[in-house]
DNA sequence: TGTACATCAGTGAACGCGCGTTCACTGATGTAC
DNA sequence: TGTACATCAGTGAACGCGCGTTCACTGATGTAC
């Protein structure tokens, strides 16, 4: 952050990323233009698909961070607490806290899904979140550990979004981490 | 449908939803414009907003409509099986099955989320969902009925919202009742 | 240490396009008499 | 049964706007000598 405004921008890449979760958070990642987040980025309109090629570019580097954040979080949960519960609410976490970077993720028709930077970190946080299944109580996944990581990520995702839409009633409070343990509780208790 | 094109179209409302589906069904809620609508619908560009006033208008009764839909199917899965299972299953195939609608209701942003038909429709809805927790074995639901119902909702909600993003392995198969059954049937086994 | 030059990140004017909205209009339908 | 008139659903030309993209350019930086 020089004082005079500079030619090169030095980090347009983190300037213009920085501006699209403020913007994706306020309208949405359809609704995001190029041009509103050169503006935001205080760089000329051109600037953003100069780096990035085009839309999808960006948010397929958004997408690619965020996959990684969220392995980050899920990976930092288990570590922490060897609970898969808490993983499962490290989940919520992170898509509360990290909306735009969420919504972007699971909108695969709005980025290049298929980039490899992409693939890495999803298969990354997807196995921070299925290997979790493994410190469950021996015997709860049943026969099929590969359902039982698909209903677990279901209850966690489904909470999520529909904490993220304001589908939920208002009776449950602010915190979306106290019905995230609530829930995984009802899913994880023994069979 | 006459054979010649009349000046009155007689059914606009219903030409222009069902476009709206068509449209949603390929690019999103977001992507859709009114100037498509009419050309799909073969009206004036300007046909659409004369009936529904402006694009959040012709969501919101998109909305209303996807919501009854909804409760029926919900009802009607309840009334045929008895089985709260079953409910769940249904809500997956509904969404699924008319993912255009699914897509608009929790989308409140996008329409006028307030609108008294939308808000009816949502309490039937609602009402057929979480009624359905008294068909379980009593005592399922655990001491806080509430809470029981947010995490089957959850559950199916996040099936069907992965299963529309593609996110979940192809080694599923094509059917999502299939997952649906096996998840609802980890969550309402007996605790 | 100084000079010349290649590189390339970012600029800004210009373009064509699809959009929502406005508004005077057209013509089909329903009702009064 | 026929005529006059009100209503209103839908039309189509016109507008201004923000968009993505193109492209010749500018100027900062790094490297060779």
């Amino acid at each position: 952050m020089t004082t005079a405004r500079p030619y090169h921008h030095g980090n347009l890449r983190h300037a213009v990323l920085s501006a699209a979760v403020d913007a994706i958070t306020e309208v949405g990642p359809a609704g995001v233009s190029l041009r509103d987040l050169a503006r935001r980025a205080g760089v000329s309109h051109a600037a953003p698909a100069h780096h990035f090629g085009d839309k999808a570019g960006l948010l397929t580097a958004l997408a690619a961070e965020g996959y990684g954040l969220l392995a980050d979080a899920l990976d930092s949960a288990h570590q922490r607490t060897q609970d898969f519960l808490e993983v499962g609410v490290a989940y919520v976490r992170f898509a509360v806290g990290h909306r735009a970077h969420f919504e972007v993720m699971f909108r695969p028709d709005l980025y290049h899904s298929d980039d490899p930077e992409v693939l890495a970190a999803r298969e990354r946080a997807s196995k921070a979140l299925s290997g979790g299944i493994s410190s469950l109580p021996s015997g709860w996944a049943g026969p099929d550990a590969r359902i039982a990581g698909v209903a677990a990520w279901s209850l966690v995702h489904g909470l999520a979004t529909l904490w993220l839409n304001g589908a939920l009633p208002p009776a449950l409070g602010d915190d979306p981490e106290t019905p995230a343990r609530s829930v995984a509780a009802i899913l994880f208790r023994a069979p």
